[in-house]
DNA sequence: CTGGTTATTTATCATCTGATAAACTAAAAT
DNA sequence: ATTTTAGTTTATCAGATGATAAATAACCAG
């Protein structure tokens, strides 16, 4: 209770008349204040949450609350451009020919993918913004685990196949439960950046190895278990 | 203003004089109701996040939101409790005797394991609060992280050091890369969890099947890789 | 049945918070 | 320099929200 939000306006002495250090209230272009609202309102919202408060928002930006509402007529018109800027990125760049390049060994094609995979999703404000959205059950998260189910761990799983001397997707469909099983390596690795990003705890600093490690495990060991038969397809 | 709070009394007209079914204003004994009051919050606050708001908590109930005030003193006093409620059962359980029976093969005791343990933690309210608090900030957090790095991955490390015929973690102490590489499969199993109650995304619902593959993988994985130089523990 | 205890409600406060309208002023146009 | 445009602030509203005090009534003891 009683929390102020008034900030130090009250031990500013009335008497300080410095003109030039009193930042003589600087006007942006439309269009790059716009920009300039939705980069900081990604890392407010990041850091805070969307209930984060709107006049705390402005004062990050050194702007009044009002001034949101030129640019945004709602707060969640604002987040939604945040979710934009911040989803935006993903349909982009087309991971299934980086993982499906067979010249190449499978593990390395694996541990680049993540490397770059990583570089664009494992971040403090993509991981939590990511994390807060789906708490709030924004339909966000759904369409963006299908779409990883289908442009990743899709031809993760066929390559899989591949490598453990298995019939492709195209000849078996693939179950559920095959897919689990990729998410599996692909969550216990996103559970890394949930681990620094949002529970902030400590973690090894040298991610591609624990990359390595876990891609060359995988692999080794879906090897071997595919040779028994208890975890075969059961479909044949 | 004017919303009125009032629930439904105005449209209760005055003649309705059934009398079982006004429902005469039950009274609980305090400590009844505090308990009740604590059960709905927890599931209340999984569902809102905690910026879910007392009267709404109150209206689930049955009852006003000042009477809330008479068992709490304010509202954070009640997320306290709640995360009391959800968190208390962790230290009880002792994993590690489970875990560590080597009369057992590991493949069962790893999968006996995570039947326990995701009955108690893959639950909807406990998944959902305990996101909730990391993303708050909560201490909470960081303490159970590092409660389950002692109690079940140190243990479960030990066991696939003996699995793989190296040496224990007496020997030879636990690196963070080694704790974060257990991490992958502990994390990708939770984060069955999490798609499930957090992305409400589609999951199969077998998951001892999912555990069962999981691990078996991984300890045939990390036998096949610790025969392997590369990924031995470089100090020796 | 009566009176006391206390669980519960009603009424209300103070502040927060998203949003709006009008006044103001820096920068561009003429 | 003057006018015009448009970016920004000041003032303010209406509803939401945590919290408090006093009134009410259900339950229990005698």
């Amino acid at each position: 209770m009683a929390t102020q939000l008034t900030k130090d306006s009250s031990d500013r002495s009335p008497e300080s008349d410095q003109k030039s250090a009193a930042a003589p209230r600087r006007r942006l272009r439309a269009v790059n204040r716009e920009q300039q609202i939705i980069d900081e309102a990604v890392s407010f919202f990041a850091e805070k949450g969307f209930s984060g408060q709107t006049r705390e928002l402005g004062a990050r930006l050194g702007i009044t609350q009002p001034l949101l509402y030129r640019y945004f007529p709602t707060k969640r018109d604002l987040i939604e451009r945040v979710f934009n800027e911040v989803y935006l990125n993903l349909e982009s760049p087309d991971w299934s020919n980086l993982l499906t390049d067979r010249s190449r060994p499978l593990h390395d094609r694996f541990c680049d993918f993540y490397g770059a995979y990583s570089d664009m999703t494992y971040r403090y404000e993509w991981i939590r913004i990511f994390m807060f959205a789906a708490l709030m059950g924004e339909k966000l998260n759904r369409r963006y685990t299908q779409l990883v189910e289908k442009k990743i761990l899709t031809p993760m799983c066929d390559e899989l196949r591949h490598y453990c001397d298995q019939p492709s997707i195209e000849e078996k469909p693939i179950r559920q439960l095959e897919l689990d099983h990729i998410w599996v390596m692909h969550g216990g690795l996103f559970y890394y950046a949930i681990r620094k990003h949002i529970y902030h705890g400590r973690v090894s600093k040298d991610f591609p190895a624990i990359v390595s490690r876990a891609v060359a495990v995988m692999l080794a060991g879906s090897k071997a278990i595919s040779a028994q038969a208890s975890y075969q397809t059961t479909n044949g």
